[in-house]
DNA sequence: GCAAGCCGATTGAGAGTTCAACTAGTAGGC
DNA sequence: GCCTACTAGTTGAACTCTCAATCGGCTTGC
């Protein structure tokens, strides 16, 4: 039963305190967003990347990749943010089986609404209680492991931190 | 509307890059954990701390606050691994409003199960890709921000790394 | 030109989480 | 003793996510 190679003491330690601070974190910036704004983070995320897009549209697949979301989850997201009026469903004029999601001027104003909020969190939260060498070391820690799990993941112009 | 302080772009380039690894990374520990032994991440984490606590058996408040989990997810949680056979409740003898969860022998066997696959993929996803002066920054920075989050939930034993 | 297979996207069921009641038991003040 | 306030834990509804199935549209080979 014993060829498994167990963490030293230390590590194990260093990982239970990453653990918390991951979930602590994501409940945290989940929280904000829901209390302040009434979206979830993940709804958030997709309209950052909506509102950065040219045209503010994307196919359903490119923001499935960019946001690193399963074709279902996004789906179901859409359908949700549809209803709520920030983002439009319109057909692909090239390609009929796919659905391109526009973000819609409410979506906009939403996004407007809620990134101050969002931001002060994210600051408070991470790049003030840290030393300038701590924001680069988890620049590249967080490369490095996401290029562990899957090398596509990795987004664009996170390369010189490796 | 603008007396926030935003991000500079390299901040901004290291929180994407954080973020995205943070959702990939729970999403890969979870999805190995579900597929080789058929149970979330959560609830592996409450049969962790439930078999090193005295008797194997913690007061529900206390598992909450160890976990740092809501008492409603917690409560949930456990009336799922009591259907399962994982976990017990029983009633607490000094307050008759509290109850004790108390790991199984099947729970500890699932758990002694899961575990080597779990730490595998914990050294391959994490340890095995940073340097050892990576791994003591991680501890640093992830106790500064869990610091910062909630003082409380900061674990025992992470203290000597801030 | 058409069959077989592939791809984009959606759907529905099942599982986990959250939030807001709610129940039941404890503790403090008088 | 008893009233109030507080605490432990549970419950149900609403919501998000995952997984597997599905459906229609593309595309390749012949």
């Amino acid at each position: 039963m014993d060829d498994t190679r167990w963490l030293s003491a230390a590590d194990q330690d260093v990982w239970r305190t990453f653990v918390t601070m991951l979930g602590a974190l994501g409940e945290h910036m989940d929280r904000q967003l829901q209390r302040d704004s009434s979206m979830p983070y993940t709804y958030y995320e997709i309209l950052v990347v909506l509102s950065a897009a040219p045209g503010r549209a994307l196919r359903m697949s490119e923001l499935a990749g960019l946001r690193g979301s399963s074709r279902s989850r996004l789906s179901h997201a859409v359908a949700r943010l549809e209803a709520q009026g920030w983002v439009e469903r319109r057909e692909c004029p090239t390609d009929k089986r796919g659905s391109i999601a526009v973000l819609t001027d409410a979506g906009f104003a939403a996004l407007a609404a809620a990134a101050p909020g969002h931001v002060n969190t994210v600051r408070e939260a991470v790049f003030d209680r840290l030393t300038p060498e701590q924001v680069t070391a988890l620049g590249a820690i967080s490369a490095a492991i996401l290029d562990g799990i899957d090398p596509d993941k990795t987004l664009p112009g996170c390369r010189e931190l490796r």
